[in-house]
DNA sequence: GTTTGCGTTCGAGCGCGCTCGAAGCCATAG
DNA sequence: CTATGGCTTCGAGCGCGCTCGAACGCAAAC
């Protein structure tokens, strides 16, 4: 399996800058630590949204989430693997309009893989772009701390 | 000046994802290529950015903007250092109004130096997360797409 | 002299992604 | 028996950052 290179290849471009979190990591690779089933606050609390985020995410058609006798949610493994998924995809910066129609792709069937491939690939370039962004952004901002730190503002007015 | 060496480490963490545009490189070391005095629409086009959005960065207090005899907009070198500065820091999420109470500090004087200082540590510090979140992202969706690739989805639904 | 084009001000509107809250249901705790 | 607390639905509201458009001014082109 790649899992692990491609891990590697994530903490290693880490660098610097704190701890990777165990929680990154369990999210990145999913693995199954997840109880069989959840209520919407376990669910908000291990994904780190509000139970309220869960229902729009429901309501907005990106999730079927099953009930129990009373009526609550039930969130089952496949469900959380979902919202693992659905809140990574939001968490770097995928539309909610985009999130819909690839769900709609997956729900239609497996014919739809490469369309949702191209998704993926579209998506990862986007992400790609965003973090040399914030990346030059960065560079710029430490060259500024840098030259405040090192004098009083030496030219620079801001 | 240690600008080569934050300008290297910068264009080093970058690697293969597409060539580094010239624009991005200017836009970080901001050198003397500005003619002096630009027009809105010069400004806007340069910081890809609309006029209708240079004129609400002004509205918000951002930057003051001379006139010229018709009423016009000049923006001169030291206006556009510091678009350059706050569209760099728009793209890269600080907020508006974090912007605001930094520009605000700029305006108090000297004084307010070693709280700019904090502002930009934070900053940077926030800025160094998001790219940390976004590379766990990037490497899951790259994970997926290896997956997808390889053949037709194993294991994983979405 | 009119048209074209670029600029001005200012208030209103919009798209996004939540976020909130009212009204109600059910179960367990005191 | 009454809280208390966690859940339900659904519509409305909100914060952010633009984005737009109306009504106007001026100047160079035709």
């Amino acid at each position: 399996m790649a899992t692990d290179e491609l891990l590697a290849r994530a903490l290693a471009s880490l660098g610097d800058g704190g701890p990777v979190s165990a929680e990154a990591i369990r999210r990145l690779t999913d693995p199954a630590d997840v109880p069989e089933s959840m209520t919407i606050a376990e669910a908000a609390d291990l994904l780190d949204v509000s139970a309220h985020t869960l229902r729009y995410y429901e309501r907005a058609g990106l999730i079927a989430v099953a009930r129990d006798a009373l009526g609550h949610r039930v969130y089952d493994t496949a469900a959380v693997r979902r919202l693992v998924f659905l809140t990574r995809m939001r968490l770097s910066g995928m539309p909610m309009r985009d999130l819909q129609h690839y769900i709609a792709l997956v729900d239609a069937g497996a014919h739809t893989v490469p369309e949702r491939l191209d998704m993926l690939i579209e998506h990862r370039d986007t992400v790609r772009r965003r973090i040399r962004e914030l990346t030059l952004s960065l560079a710029a901002t430490e060259f500024k701390i840098a030259a405040y730190g090192g004098e009083a503002a030496p030219e620079s007015p801001e």
